[in-house]
DNA sequence: GCCGTTGCCAAT
DNA sequence: TTGGCAACGGCC
């Protein structure tokens, strides 16, 4: 471990304002660790006279040629090194974050998965404020000089320093910087190299671009005494006096129609003050109606009452089926949280859903609550992150980074649609699932910890259930025993709220289908509820598996299939408008190329397309139900900020009758008004050759079923596939959660997958195809001296080539009571060279 | 992540 | 001997 040497783990960063004192006492000196992924010991600097620094505190430092941010871990009276060698702290960037629980999660996380502290400290931070200086290319005098004199030079140049200076010329300043460039050349290094002893071009650092708090000037009323005002003047300090005596300078200036020399004048007699104050660049949302607190059915105030006697940490799990009212539980207990002074992390899939559910919290706390996700702006994200550091009581509602969200005083956890597998990060190291984090700090905050879902994921069910009562079911009833450990507690929420039935589920044999003579992607069943949706002026969701239009093209002639040039994956066709040129794309790296009018193996004309995608759908109802409103609502159509929400309010506004779209579908929309949801072929989501293929099947279907018949109208399902016979589709028919549970983890357990194993998973990839399989052969040899655990592979990633990037891997498979002797990660890493890179997965959820 | 150092090889 | 190049390790 890359860490271990270091033993940083029993650092422990003070609390803020605690070693102030220090200070005095001489310590000029601080060891931090910087932000930069080799070095990853402590560095000492010295401390600039005019500079106050405490542990935890977020600097800005010159390391070799650049400069780089830095943690402050502790001060030094003495250096423990030769004093010529050490330079001072350039900036203090933040202050006062890292209370010593916190700064122990982080560590643990690091430890847990394998990473280096720092890395995990730059998923906490928001981006922007472990700023580096960047190195960038410019033209100099000389090459502006000959290009234009000189052509011929350029002849004596390799093509990749001809591009670059081609790029730069192009430019108007004739700078770029030199990640640019990469992006754009191939041998970048070489070809800059070039150019750098050629003398055409040179090379510069630019000073990092911190985020910054966003100042503006206030004004403030400090004399109201009329001792030599003006008319004028008077009028100025009255407004301001009526508005509280505070005011933005510009809003004055507006309200007054004054020019700013009067207030000028005003600050001069003394009358008022002029400063700059911190603006927040928050998200702009629409002022909502206050909400109340809705009555609770049994269950949900059952639940309410167990969350609330909680006191100090424990897991809960909230296992209500869709629509019984789990969001309002999470409010009301919530509520009383913030009336003590406390706060709560809410934590949500996706930012698909967050429009409705932010607007819930909103309603209810009103600006307590504050978002936090990737999509906001770097300003945005960076203000929110500061407004937590206030300590003041408040919801945060963000996606999985937001487990890291710097709240001083936290009472609550919530991880909303638990099982959703968003909550694990894939890629780059930290590998970390949310839930995993979750309970960590929910441990060391000392508070409760609620795992909501319709559908839990095994891992949670197992833990659960496991300490509770021998898994006999209790609905309703309390399930947490007092014989075992306390910190364990299984809520069930059986029935949708105002006793609305689940919709039942119809499953339609599509292989009957096409018996009968229906060619149509939509059985007649469908059809048929397609048909009345106008008629009841109702409306309806039609789920797809696939966004774009079909899922692969091919020859009809001689079977050639279009596949991307850098994967191993079929190019998806993606219709843009009547008479925009065809394109076909890739999905995993988004390489773009034209349809092409014949086929490229044999010439034929007939190249046809073939399986449906989101796009396709909607082209076929079209044609099949003219009349119908549709919305397509994937990842093509909601890349924009906002579009969530923009589509969601047309479609809760009746704008249109039906909504198709993917996977975003299922998490949490709350529309009254869906009676119908059509699963148009489940298939695609049946056959994936993960062991966890079976469990999120079932979820996604069961989640999308849920979206029907929220409302007055009663809902129904219907499910079309090739084979309903399926396990997975016949639990889904019959809503039978725990059966379902039942036979999967008896499979599990044969085979010693989690939640009965662990897994640790390593990625391997590289440009080199032959070179990853050699090395994976290598490494595999070398972890089977090892024992302790199972190792499966080396064998090819499910795509083996993205990007260009040839992928194997690596499973490590052990038991999860006693961890194995593991092997040593750096000497595997040794192993990779550099042109093979490795990642580490720990709990890998996705091992396609 | 950047830069200077090192050590190797081939051209001179 | 020189210069080109990739591989390596320090940076406080």
């Amino acid at each position: 471990m890359y860490i271990n040497d270091l033993n940083l783990q029993n650092l422990v960063v003070a609390e803020p304002g605690e070693s102030y004192q220090a200070q005095n006492l001489g310590n000029r000196y601080i060891e931090v660790l910087v932000d930069c992924p080799g070095a990853t010991g402590l560095f000492t600097y010295r401390l600039p006279p005019q500079l106050e620094v405490t542990p935890g505190d977020i600097l800005t430092v010159p390391f070799g040629a650049q400069q780089l941010g830095a943690i402050a871990i502790r001060l030094l009276a003495t250096p423990n090194l030769a004093a010529d060698k050490i330079r001072e702290v350039e900036d203090v960037v933040s202050v006062g974050f890292f209370p010593s629980h916190y700064w122990e999660l982080l560590n643990r996380v690091a430890t847990y998965y394998y990473t280096p502290l720092i890395q995990v400290i730059r998923v906490a931070l928001p981006p922007g404020l472990l700023g580096r200086s960047q190195r960038r290319i410019k033209l100099t005098q000389l090459s502006q000089e000959q290009t234009t004199t000189k052509l011929s030079t350029v002849n004596f140049l390799s093509p990749p320093a001809q591009q670059i200076l081609q790029l730069l010329q192009t430019q108007p300043s004739g700078d770029y910087s030199f990640a640019y460039l990469q992006q754009k050349v191939k041998f970048t290094y070489r070809g800059v190299r070039e150019l750098l002893r050629l003398g055409l071009v040179e090379s510069y650092l630019e000073a990092p671009r911190l985020t910054r708090p966003k100042l503006q000037k206030a004004v403030t009323l400090i004399d109201v005494s009329d001792r030599d005002l003006t008319q004028r003047q008077r009028e100025i300090i009255e407004v301001l006096r009526r508005r509280g005596g505070e005011l933005w300078h510009s809003e004055l200036l507006q309200i007054c129609s004054a020019s700013s020399s009067i207030l000028k004048t005003l600050a001069q007699k003394g009358y008022i003050v002029i400063e700059e104050r911190e603006i927040l660049r928050a998200e702009q949302s629409p002022t909502l109606p206050q909400d109340q607190p809705k009555t609770l059915n049994a269950a949900q105030a059952n639940a309410l009452a167990t969350i609330n006697s909680i006191n100090g940490f424990a897991q809960v799990l909230l296992h209500g089926i869709t629509g019984s009212g789990k969001t309002e539980v999470y409010l009301q207990a919530i509520a009383p949280l913030l009336h003590q002074g406390k706060s709560a992390l809410v934590l949500v899939p996706e930012i698909g859903l967050t429009p409705q559910l932010t607007d819930r919290f909103r309603a209810r706390f009103g600006n307590k609550v504050a978002v936090y996700h990737s999509a906001l702006s770097e300003g945005e994200r960076y203000d929110t992150w500061r407004q937590m550091l206030t300590g003041e009581p408040q919801v945060v509602i963000g996606t999985r980074s937001a487990i890291f969200a710097p709240l001083p005083n936290l009472g609550l956890i919530i991880l909303d649609e638990e099982h959703d597998s968003s909550f694990k990060q894939d890629s780059p190291i930290p590998t970390y699932h949310a839930r995993t984090v979750a309970q960590w700090r929910a441990e060391l905050e000392n508070c409760p910890l609620v795992l909501g879902s319709a559908t839990p994921s095994l891992e949670s069910w197992v833990s659960v259930r496991r300490q509770g009562a021998g898994g006999r079911r209790q609905e309703v009833e309390e399930n947490s025993s007092t014989q075992h450990s306390a910190s364990t507690h299984y809520l069930s929420l059986p029935e949708r709220i105002n006793s609305r039935p689940l919709p039942p589920v119809e499953v339609v044999d599509m292989r009957l289908e096409l018996q009968q003579g229906n060619r149509s992607i939509f059985s007649r069943s469908l059809q048929a509820a397609l048909g009345q949706l106008q008629e009841k002026k109702q409306q309806g969701i039609l789920f797809i598996h696939r966004r774009g239009h079909s899922t692969f093209v091919s020859c009809r002639n001689c079977g050639y299939v279009m596949e991307c040039p850098h994967c191993d994956v079929s190019l998806a066709y993606h219709h843009t408008e009547e008479g925009a040129p065809q394109l076909l794309q890739c999905h995993y790296c988004n390489y773009v190329r034209s349809h092409p009018k014949f086929c490229p193996d044999c010439s034929s004309p007939y190249l046809k397309f073939f399986g449906s995608g989101t796009q396709r759908i909607t082209q076929e109802l079209a044609k099949e139900f003219p009349q119908l409103r549709c919305i397509r609502f994937d990842s093509d159509t909601t890349r924009n900020k906002g579009a969530h929400r923009t589509l969601l309010t047309q479609f809760a506004n009746g704008e249109a009758d039906l909504l198709v779209g993917t996977q975003m579908l299922t998490k949490g929309l709350d529309l009254p008004q869906v009676t119908l949801v059509g699963v148009v072929a489940a298939d695609g989501l049946l056959h994936l050759s993960d062991y966890r293929a079976s469990e999120r099947a079932f979820q996604t279907l069961t989640q999308v079923a849920g979206r029907a018949g929220r409302g007055d109208d009663a809902g129904r399902v219907i499910v079309q596939t090739y084979t309903p016979e399926h396990q997975v589709i016949e639990a889904v028919r019959t809503h039978d959660y725990e059966s379902f549970c039942q036979a999967e983890l008896e499979q599990r357990q044969d085979l010693d997958y989690p939640p009965y194993g662990r897994l640790i998973l390593l990625r391997l990839s590289s440009l080199d195809p032959l070179q990853v399989q050699n090395i994976a052969q290598i490494i595999a040899t070398h972890l089977g001296s090892n024992a302790g655990f199972e190792i499966l592979g080396p064998a090819p990633a499910g795509v083996m080539r993205v990007a260009n990037r040839y992928r194997w891997q690596i499973l490590l498979k052990f038991s999860p009571d006693e961890l194995p002797q593991l092997p040593n990660w750096e000497e595997i890493r040794d192993l990779c060279g550099d042109r093979v890179s490795l990642t580490i997965d720990v709990d890998p959820v996705n091992i396609l």
